[in-house]
DNA sequence: ACTCACATTTGTAGCGCTATAAACTGCGCC
DNA sequence: GGCGCAGTTTATAGCGCTACAAATGTGAGT
């Protein structure tokens, strides 16, 4: 049983190809008969269109890709998942690629994907600079996110690293930090993601009349939790004192979780941490922690628009968008202290107690816990909520 | 600037296109003298082959298709990762799909990658039966990985969950538990692999002279961890009394975590916790998470050699491969318990404390916590650990 | 009946590539 | 010189589909 054919639906219903054709892209003038007597020799026979051929033909293949350094980071998880939620609503379907962060993944992703097998491409660069990827760059719609410096006259989404790292510090000082660390940016070059959190981190501290000591800036080894905890935990027997920490993501959040737990440091009694991502596993670490949760849904929304466009019209100027943000508060960093007398919240910074529906297991808790989720408003660009998109079970 | 074919370069180098096409696939039988002519004009005009005329011609993509409920669960992100690096090895691109675990997405899936666009699929159904699968499939090969049933001539990886469970029972037994309780399976329709570890889980408690007892059994609502946190509260605040717990998944386990902690319950002093998975997450939670991992690697490679053969030999019988796994032992269910006179490992558990290079931080801690991560063998098939890839940064 | 406007249907010519086999090279040998 | 042979190069015919334009049908208006 070979594979079924425009030829054969034709000769079957009795038309020509171009009439099956029609049906199957649903041409406009087509007779209701026609249309119905096409569509039962295509059931009946179980055709399917050739993409290749249809892409050869039209010279467009309703495939995008995405590359991204690596799929086990939860962010880059959720970017794909969005992405992919997003490029298949508009009928594309997903190529992934990951980079694995390094200079030659990120090439030869550029290089390959020109091979006409692709419509467009979103990447989140991590390794090239601006000046590179204009080199490797062609004629294939090109969209970049995430922060790293990209051609000017190429398309990007990304946050604003520095105003949200801005507000994460103001969110430690409002409840009363005052020796505030920052904690997984990379020792020898330091990251785009990294320098504008940093950026942010020091403006905070100035806005709030605290001096920047690079002393408070632990670097970690493995862009990983385990990495994290290790350099925090060296830091903190090498007698580092913080009652704050902003971590450059979750993971790091995490480790320093870890860190500072297994050395007898409460949080965020002793010290409030603050993660960046918000990654799914924030709600469900003990304590459960307050972070940076950039709009994953608009980032892949808007990547995805903005390529459309290019598509539409390659000579278009470059534009640069910013998604929004917000500080989701939890335990690791509550808006207010419930273990000591409420601090003034900052002006900016709206306590908003959101039902979790695990009241009925925490009222009756041997010991209380403190709320599980608290939104703190951003005033940057809008924020559309990620909603659950559905899927259950694991492995 | 319009594409660059094939023509062009062989009009630029003055030879036939077949001449071109032959340098550009690495036919044998070109004189040395004519490949550098060729060559030097495909640099010069920058031509990159299209795809999709290639693959109209050869009736092959170099395109497979991976589909997974969510990308979001940590282990189909690994999965998917495994599977992007051995398919990129091995000379195909990656083409994802998320079903979201549903009937409609499962279905829309396995039509629509009938297209001609990819070589074959991967799969891992979790709605549909074996007889709905059986009758969607047509002649793209397919392999289904993970547990839940598939048509019988098809080609199969998963890992023995029921051996598994049984061997995580027996590791809680013999850290000395005896009400050992199973978290997280679904409430109305189980799926296989709940049934498949439960399964387990009752030959194990049978092995080990212990009575089964329903209510032990805790469902959860939503298939994350906060679900599970929610489902575990009530029934601890029920009365629900266990000193272990096997966990469906990793997410079930941190849900459970957050749940026993948050009313005072010491893991694993008061409830020894093992998860299933082993996400990477595990190694970092407070207690740092025991857990069944399956061997992702393995399974990703042998899924991808199984499709490969398949789409040699379409007619071939289907095979089931069973992929290692281990119980990799951390604290939240250690193999000797720091905290009491230590009990008769079970015979066939080996404990190798490894080393984690967190020891200094641990050695100075304030309080002394347990070993970063103790390893019990398994007596399933051979563990291949999953390398890591390299890749670091995040958002 | 005839025309015109419009809707519907159909031939034809590629899209860029490769499979196939035919057409060339040389070159050694009878 | 002619022949066979292995090594190279090339002409041609599609792969399955769609763009385009041309051909056909249909009905209203005159």
């Amino acid at each position: 049983m070979d594979r079924v054919t425009l030829r054969d639906v034709a000769t079957r219903a009795g038309v020509s190809v171009m009439t099956v054709s029609n049906v199957v892209r649903g041409y406009r003038h087509v007779s209701p008969r026609m249309r119905e007597r096409v569509q039962a020799a295509i059931d009946e026979l179980g055709y399917r269109p050739n993409l290749s051929g249809r892409s050869l033909a039209t010279g467009r293949s309703s495939v995008l890709a995405l590359a991204v350094p690596d799929l086990r980071r939860p962010y880059f998880a959720e970017l794909a998942h969005v992405f992919a939620r997003v490029s298949t609503a508009r009928g594309y379907r997903l190529l992934l690629e990951e980079t694995g962060g390094t200079p030659e993944g990120e090439r030869s992703v550029l290089r390959d994907l020109e091979a006409g097998i692709v419509d467009g491409v979103v990447i989140q660069p991590q390794a090239l600079t601006a000046a590179e990827l204009e080199g490797l760059r062609r004629d294939t719609p090109l969209v970049f996110v995430g922060e790293d410096p990209r051609p000017p006259t190429a398309d990007q989404v990304a946050m604003d690293n520095v105003v949200a790292a801005e507000e994460a510090l103001a969110h430690l000082v409002a409840i009363g930090r005052r020796r505030i660390g920052f904690l997984g940016h990379e020792i020898d070059s330091l990251s785009r993601p990294s320098e504008l959190r940093i950026e942010g981190y020091r403006r905070g501290l100035e806005r709030a009349g605290l001096l920047f000591d690079e002393a408070l800036l632990v670097p970690r080894g493995q862009g990983d939790a385990v990495g994290a905890e290790q350099a925090l935990g060296s830091a903190l027997d090498a007698g580092l004192a913080v009652d704050g920490l902003l971590c450059r993501d979750d993971l790091a959040a995490v480790g320093a979780l870890r860190a500072l737990q297994l050395r007898g440091f409460a949080v965020p009694g002793d010290v409030a941490v603050i993660g960046w991502d918000d990654i799914e596993f924030a709600a469900s670490t003990v304590p459960s922690l307050t972070s940076v949760a950039p709009d994953t849904r608009a980032l892949g929304e808007r990547a995805l628009e903005l390529l459309l466009e290019r598509m539409d019209d390659p000579e278009r100027p470059g534009r640069q968008v910013t998604v929004g943000h917000r500080i989701v508060a939890r335990e690791s960093a509550p808006a207010r202290q419930p273990w000591s007398v409420p601090t003034e919240p900052s002006s900016s910074v709206i306590a908003d107690r959101t039902a979790s529906g695990s009241s009925t297991a925490e009222s009756s808790a041997r010991r209380s816990a403190t709320g599980r989720e608290l939104r703190t408003t951003s005033h940057a660009a809008t924020f559309s909520p990620v909603a659950d998109l559905g899927a259950s079970g694991s492995s």
